[in-house]
DNA sequence: ATAATTATTTAGGTTTGTCTAATTTTTTAA
DNA sequence: TTAAAAAATTAGACAAACCTAAATAATTAT
């Protein structure tokens, strides 16, 4: 059974090269993960031991299929776990995170398929991110940022991507949550930031907060 | 924030210690922990230092007020996660105890109190043990062990007190649950076994199954 | 193409939580 | 009440997961 810090590097590797699946260096790791170069060389030469990750001295690193999977894995628990502390316990979309990131460390397949079987078997989390299934299969979906949308467009929230705790709790309190319908009132060049109607509200929109909510053209 | 490691050791030693409220050695420790008696006292020296217990060398060990309150947190979260994987997730009776042994770690306040108003405040988890509240406090009733009954007394089980997972297998299959009525057939004097009536079925019970049955008299 | 800079790795050290072996203290039995 | 046995502690070692400082490799800028 691997341990509780090993999964953490499965998890934060898995989430720094999803995107390009490229290998990625120790620098961004250590950055990422808040630890020394040092301790992530370490860490990777037990990791390519243990088969979980490819890494080549000065050539960086990149999950192997077993890593992969495993990794995928940690992701379906935390999101499971997210689901049913904003479901069933009423946690806000900006405490989850902290408590998921404890959560998703259980190890007890019988715990996680109950656990998503009660929770009806969703398939997207509180924030819109995919909820992997047991074979690490998710959805997906067209959606864009809501920075790409041009005046005069409408959409709906369909979640964010970026989990920080400000930024959501900022888009509570503007109560800018999944499912809202918006409609882009003025795209600001001079800074790129938007102004949107949603709640019947006028609202401005930086160009960052902008990028990270994801929405779906209506 | 305590390690993992010393919570265990914390309950552990509560729950050795319950019972007499007395001091208890390190070699018990150590059997009950599956560690060396040399760990123990190591450890002990450290957890006397975080003023978690009382240790005197060659005197063995007791919990502090601190330690103590620590120690009934964890029972808290265990036995409410218990309930929550009995009632929601129909997990079984043998089967919570080691999600829970997990679950008890998670760190989160508000997880737990959240966690106890979803399920309704219970006030006595799956194996008939009483839950503490956020003070500590826990409710106490009348019980005693089956094996006390006399031939002809009825009895209604209120939970077991014993944590065996193939003790806890036997009185599943055997329908033995909390709530169930029982009537005490013959109590054999030559073993101290019972033959007790229960679902309509004769069941003869060895003496230590029939200690580690809790009811109440009808 | 070489020098300077930056990135990465290696070497050696620390803490936590464990172990075994040796020693000391306490308990039990003769 | 002393000797033998049992229990408890100390000493020293180890793995995991980190660190700092030094060394080496790769990149970049001149």
């Amino acid at each position: 059974m691997l341990s509780i810090i090993i999964e953490n590097y499965l998890k934060s590797i898995f989430h720094l090269s999803q995107n390009e699946n490229n290998r990625i260096t120790t620098t961004e790791l250590a950055k990422y993960m808040n630890v020394k170069s040092a301790s992530i060389t370490d860490m990777m030469q037990r990791l390519e031991g243990m088969d979980l990750v490819d890494y080549k001295k000065y050539q960086g690193v990149i999950l192997t299929n077993l890593g992969r999977k495993r990794a995928i894995d940690l992701v379906r628990k935390h999101r499971l776990w997210e689901v049913f502390l904003v479901e069933k316990l009423q946690f806000t979309w900006s405490e989850v995170h902290v408590v998921a990131e404890q959560l998703e460390h259980i190890h007890s397949e019988k715990l996680i398929d109950r656990l998503e079987h009660f929770l009806g078997n969703p398939k997207w989390d509180p924030h819109g991110d995919p909820i992997p299934d047991k074979e690490g299969t998710m959805e997906t979906r067209e959606q864009f940022p809501l920075a790409e949308l041009l005046k005069g467009e409408t959409a709906t929230i369909l979640g964010v991507s970026l989990d920080d705790e400000n930024f959501l709790k900022f888009l509570e309190e503007s109560e800018l949550t999944i499912g809202k319908k918006i409609l882009v009132n003025t795209a600001f060049s001079f800074d790129d930031s938007v102004q949107i109607l949603a709640n019947k509200q006028l609202i401005n929109l930086s160009k960052k907060v902008a990028q990270h909510i994801l929405v779906r053209k209506d």
